[in-house]
DNA sequence: TATATGACGTTGC
DNA sequence: AGCAACGCCATAT
């Protein structure tokens, strides 16, 4: 596993209940920025057998899309932590890049 | 070496 | 809103 893989792990999985961050964000983070599609490439790789367990589900596309291919099991484990999920979409969460009430573009 | 593909993102039409 | 064009990283063939 390279070091910018290790960051990508570090930042996945310091995520908290309700915390919900897209692909981008977690690059940004990692210091990475416009790597997003490592990101992508790591968590669909990435089999658990290394040890480390990630919280994949509170990872989403830019726009609040869900996972293609894994909505239904995401969109039951994003709701059991109180994120609003409607139409495949992420539209409020209790924390991270779709919270609640922050900059209302 | 070269091309294609995928849990991506931004910009522009 | 939908779509195409790039740009991007890592694997697969």
């Amino acid at each position: 596993m390279s070091e910018l893989e290790r960051r990508f792990v570090d930042v996945i999985v310091a995520l908290g209940e309700g915390e919900v961050v897209s692909y981008g964000d977690i690059a940004e983070v990692a210091g990475a920025p416009g790597r997003a599609r490592a990101v992508g490439h790591l968590l669909a790789t990435h089999d658990g057998a290394s040890g480390v367990e990630l919280p994949w589900w509170r990872v989403v596309t830019s726009n609040g899309r869900l996972v293609p291919g894994h909505e239904r099991e995401q969109r039951r484990l994003l709701l059991a932590e109180g994120v609003i999920v409607r139409d495949g979409r992420v539209v409020d969460a209790p924390a991270g890049r779709f919270r609640r009430s922050p900059a209302r573009p």
